[in-house]
DNA sequence: CATATGTCAGGGAAACTGAGATAC
DNA sequence: CGTATCTCAGTTACCCTGACATAT
């Protein structure tokens, strides 16, 4: 019992976290599939939509990749139509990533055949009440501040 | 102020969530890298290294894959020579997956160079005292329970 | 017959390394 | 010059759908 606890060393909530993570990510990524994206494509997609443009470095951050696969990410989209790119006038190394009117299109039809049944059908986060969910916000939160540390 | 929350209806719980696995996976696999041996892989064998055996289909719910996916994996890993397959006498459909001595070896590598050393070195819940662990354990455990009932 | 299990075939998204072009 | 940004080339693991063989 100890022994186990022992050799088993990695804490119980990292694997919950990711059981969690990858239940939840695998659901909607199922439901997105008859629409032709991807998950990743959609995140992308949305934060480029109240944005002015996105740099593929940055791109690449949030997603937790590196910059070659981002470039990939990006061009998969471009090819569907939903972002076009433009090189920055000011410092021409950086290319801007832009979402257009196609893109746009995309992300209201998903946000309307995906996101709105799927938040009016189950909330995730529906098993706690107000106070656990600011006690779980708080704990992920300095969580991610701590594992921060290990990208540097 | 209630409309935001209204439109803001993601949680930011469950997105601080993806960033501190994701984090945390990012960071395990670039430490596999050398190793020759993909996160997956060594998730699997070391499942495999306290079990007989375990079957494909087992495996494809362990890593929130589908069968195919699953039967990809472990030929990847029957190929580096890490598991071996026996049919089932009782029940020839079924197809056991068992780890060879090759694939203890790659296990206890792995352990002495790269799970050892990083725990030594970085307490992925090093920034929570014990109740916030189990605080943090509690509630993800209910989370998971709720988000099981997306997967039926 | 229906169901369960595993596999194959295929195609596509994505992750990495290593190298290179370009701009600061 | 060194550094930063992006890209390309190439390889691999992965993940899915659809179909199929086989066993219960």
């Amino acid at each position: 019992m100890e022994d186990q606890k022992a050799t088993m060393r990695e804490p119980q909530a990292i694997q919950r976290l990711g059981i969690a993570f990858l239940t939840w990510r695998r659901y909607l990524a199922s439901h997105l599939v008859p629409y032709g994206i991807t998950l990743k494509q959609a995140f992308v997609l949305r934060r480029l939509e109240r944005r002015e443009y996105l740099l593929p470095s940055r791109i690449a951050s949030m997603l937790f990749c590196d910059r070659p696969t981002a470039t990939v990410i990006v061009r998969n989209m471009e090819t569907h139509g939903w972002v076009r790119r433009e090189r920055d006038t000011q410092d021409r190394r950086q290319m801007r990533v832009i979402i257009t009117d196609t893109g746009r299109h995309k992300l209201a039809e998903i946000q309307e055949h995906v996101w709105e049944p799927i938040e009016s059908s189950f909330d995730p986060l529906g098993c706690f009440d107000q106070s656990e969910i600011e006690a779980l916000d708080d704990l992920l939160a300095r969580l991610v501040k701590h594992l921060r540390q290990l990208s540097e």
